[in-house]
DNA sequence: TCACCTTACACATTTGAATGGG
DNA sequence: ACCCATTCAAATGTGTAAGGTG
């Protein structure tokens, strides 16, 4: 449905697009799914929360993926940026999200380079991508290179493709960005809603020991005889929680009050909102399609709701501030979504590129709250031009080496990242930082509410 | 008082070096 | 000398609980 608009879309680009791509066979045919689809649906309807920490944290579940289309002799660079659903901060409460004022302002925009990058398009087909390494921390004088981000506040995976030789000469006219409306999570310290930390319990490995069949009971026990709050809150919260919200019904359940404070949201809509409140500010409108089926169609791998071609990066952020800016409330978006696509098809105008994307399927960020995004985004850093990377294990036998990522954020606060790191980040010439630097005004220039994301480039900082 | 964050902890998996056999 | 499989300890990844912070 959606998707084949989309297609159509991706066939005829915006004009920018158009002339800064100019492989049109690249632009059209690379296709990527998203792996263990169903794990995240699991979680997304729930409402997926990641905690970050300062040394950071892996995500669960970690990002991994399906590439295909790609030119096999062809090297791609991998990345991997988070980006704010909205411009909301939320809170838990009462068993479910609420808007609790406005975003904060966004941390150093960090983007993830896959370890194995560059590599030929042949190596990125013949297996799954997994972004295991990646990590997520709320520290903003991160050194270590983590995606950082803001606790309680909702963010969304974007993976990127971008066509070059090696990581020095990147050709960065060509790349393409995708997201996947089910992998849009609630960055937390700790988690708040239960249902998630059984989720993660049930499913990652590594917290095996805190399933009920295994030691957990034995050591629970042992270490809380008795902790009345926040047993509570826990342990009591999750028993009713499975007892009394029936699976179907997660993300109204949790996100019900989202709407209720929805008062002193910008573009909070009243009735509709009533409605619509019952459902997850970003879940809502995808609750009823994306979780039980495949937008895509019956492979839930290719749920990929969007397939961005960027060659100018100035379409894409365009488009994703259209993208929100249009459903500026969850009410609105959910009703809509009555369908849900509402939000969804206003955007489509500004993409660039949105293959195999099923319109029907509305998206988390682009419905519940995240439509406000853009507008009520509340005093953005200054991103343009900077690109930040860290390589995961760059060292290792096999992979990349190069130390991209920048200790910028420590020495430079927030709101300075104009340009391209110091000495240490000598900016080869590339067309990356111009581009983006462009990409800003460029936004600024076709939408009128640029604001929010056009400062929200893809690169925060320049590494090379 | 409250919401949120930080830290230490115990338990689990992962990793990689060391070892031994073929 | 090489390859492979196994073992084991260290490193790392988890959620929990308690305390701290504003």
């Amino acid at each position: 449905m959606q998707s084949r608009d989309l297609k159509a879309n991706f066939s005829v680009p915006p004009p920018s697009a158009m002339a800064a791509v100019p492989d049109a066979y690249v632009q059209g045919n690379i296709r990527l799914t998203l792996e263990d689809p169903e794990l995240w649906k699991t979680f997304c309807e729930i409402g997926t929360e990641m905690i970050i920490t300062k040394p950071g944290r892996r995500m669960f579940p970690h990002c991994k993926i399906n590439l295909s289309g790609l030119i096999p002799c062809a090297k791609y660079i991998l990345l991997v940026d988070m980006v704010p659903e909205d411009g909301f901060r939320y809170k838990w409460n009462k068993e479910k999200w609420e808007v609790a004022g406005k975003a904060e302002p966004q941390p150093p925009c960090r983007t993830y380079l896959h370890p194995e990058s560059p590599a030929p398009g042949s190596h990125w087909m013949k297996q799954s991508i997994s972004f295991l390494k990646l990590k997520l921390t709320n520290n903003t004088l991160d050194q270590h290179g983590h995606i950082i981000l803001h606790s309680m506040h909702r963010y969304h995976p974007r993976f990127h493709i971008v066509q070059a030789d090696d990581l020095f000469s990147v050709r960065w006219s060509v790349f393409q960005t995708f997201t996947f409306p089910e992998t849009s999570f609630t960055a937390v310290t700790a988690y708040q809603n239960t249902k998630i930390t059984k989720l993660k319990i049930d499913h990652n490995p590594f917290a095996k020991g805190f399933r009920d069949e295994g030691t957990t009971k034995k050591r629970r026990s042992n270490k809380n005889p008795i902790c009345p709050e926040k047993r509570s809150r826990t342990s009591n919260i999750s028993n009713r929680d499975s007892e009394e919200d029936s699976p179907p019904d997660f993300c109204r359940s949790s996100y019900e009050g989202y709407d209720g404070d929805g008062g002193d949201l910008p573009k909070r809509k009243g009735a509709d909102g009533a409605k619509e409140q019952r459902y997850s500010p970003w879940t809502s409108d995808r609750e009823p399609t994306v979780r039980t089926e495949s937008p895509a169609g019956t492979d839930p791998r290719d749920m990929y709701n969007a397939e961005q071609l960027v060659p100018a990066p100035a379409s894409y952020q365009p488009y994703r501030f259209h993208e929100y800016g249009k459903s500026p409330s969850p009410s609105s978006s959910v009703s809509s979504s009555g369908t849900g696509r509402g939000s969804f098809e206003s955007r489509v105008p500004d993409v660039a590129t949105v293959p195999d994307h099923d319109p029907s399927k509305p998206r988390a960020h682009e419905v519940g709250p995240s439509p406000g995004g853009p507008q009520p985004h509340p005093a953005p850093q200054d991103y343009s031009g900077v690109l930040n990377m860290s390589v995961a294990q760059a060292g290792k036998p096999g992979v990349i080496s190069h130390h991209i990522y920048g200790p910028y954020a420590a020495e430079q606060p927030l709101g300075q990242w104009s340009g391209p790191g110091p000495a240490q980040y000598p900016p080869p010439p590339h067309h990356l930082t111009a581009d983006y630097a462009t990409q800003a005004v460029h936004h600024g220039y076709h939408h009128g509410n640029v604001a929010e994301w056009s400062q929200y480039p893809l690169f925060s900082y320049s590494c090379w």
